[in-house]
DNA sequence: TTAGACAAGATAATCGATTTTTTAACCTAC
DNA sequence: GTAGGTTAAAAAATCGATTATCTTGTCTAA
């Protein structure tokens, strides 16, 4: 009913500093491609866009640094890291690992909240408009679904490399224009997995996250491959 | 150089800037207990012991939180994260999972210049004193140690994760004082680890580094009983 | 007694200015 | 022409002080 303001899954609640929202926001544009890979950050620039001082905007910088979403070399700064087809390799691999065993854990744990929780999520997902507001609702819309998806795994660093691999398989993912043509597949598979979630086939399950991961590495590698 | 996160093995070049020196200090001794757990920090009192002004100290402390070696809670600063039994078994099962992947792959991978590095790692590692200088010297190079095994795996985020994994391990792991009778045994395994790397046993050395961890896992668990 | 209000002190977060280091442009000697 | 050196400008890092927020202790009213 209230999901006016301080209910949404957002890590800041309702008394953010001002580090932790440029830290979001910095995040957001950062995964979602607003910066050039490999560019050197004007710390004066980001000031003004982002319309705070120094000192938290360079608290935000650390953080990031230190979540891997930049690179910082001392005395010079921060910049954006360099993309690699390697790299990309790297972390839909992780994924594969990773995500498929949280998988299989959330099937043998999740209880019926859970159940309604997949459910809702893949109907939230399926329901929002794509057109809207440069797809940054679908953007949020799917992170949630597959955070769901995994969330009863019972690990709670499982769990946080999974989100930070997300985060980072998006840098790729999310290069240049959408392309909403591969889209229908891919959403057609979210809700597979919720059919076989509920039906408790672990097996089959891991399978299909498999080839949702592999055709979503498909699309990211397509769109580094253009994009160089 | 400049693509491994803060966590890097050596603890900053001779430009260290204050932030990422105090960095480097405060990880060594969050891991190594001498904050007590779920301890708030207090700020001003850090600055005299650290010797560092208030800017670099806030950003080296978001760092770590962002790392998962402190939590921050805003508008009322940092503590130290809090110890569970449940975190633990998490932790020991993910370095499980994480680091028999690890050995597979580097015992595939490694070539004849990894044997050498592992040879050495394991060498100095034996000749270390654990009684000089509390211990540090071995705790070093037994990290380094379990580094080099597992370099050659061939990806930079299971690197990663592994690592931060170890830090958190060994939150539990070095509570209290030390007790070399167990350490025999698990250094004995060190050495079999060696062997079976470079006879490129990937099964049998897989086995072992499970048989390690969780000889490992019950030394933590027994640190972590006496000291609750 | 005890819940709530309030003020005073402590702590966290942020700002503006200064210091340090790097970068880039220019010069000179060979 | 190029390597090496010098310096001015730019950028990064840090400091000192200010502002905002939380915490604690005290008081009052029910």
């Amino acid at each position: 009913m209230n999901n006016s303001l301080p209910t949404s899954a957002k890590p800041v609640g309702p008394a953010g500093t001002a580090s932790s929202r440029v830290f979001d926001h910095l995040r957001r544009d950062l995964v979602g491609g607003r910066f050039v890979a490999g560019e050197k950050l004007a710390i004066n620039a980001l000031k003004d866009r982002y319309q705070v001082g120094l000192s938290p905007l360079r608290e935000a910088l650390n953080r990031l640094a230190a979540y891997g979403l930049l690179v910082q070399e001392n005395q010079r700064g921060f910049r954006v890291p360099k993309l690699s087809r390697d790299e990309l390799d790297d972390i839909a691999q992780m994924r594969l690992e990773m995500e498929g065993m949280a998988l299989e854990r959330a099937v043998a744990n999740g209880d019926s909240l859970w159940e309604a929780d997949l459910l809702a999520a893949a109907h939230r997902l399926k329901r929002a408009d794509i057109s809207l507001d440069k797809g940054e609702e679908w953007e949020h819309l799917h992170t949630q679904f597959h955070r769901t998806l995994v969330a009863p795994c019972g690990s709670v660093w499982l769990l946080r490399f999974i989100e930070q691999l997300h985060d980072q398989f998006d840098r790729y993912r999310r290069l240049g224009p959408k392309m909403p043509t591969i889209r229908q597949e891919l959403d057609e598979q979210h809700h597979q997995l919720v059919e076989l979630a509920l039906q408790r086939d672990a097996k089959a399950a891991r399978e299909l996250m498999d080839d949702h991961i592999h055709k979503s590495y498909e699309v990211a590698l397509k769109r580094y491959q253009d994009h160089v």
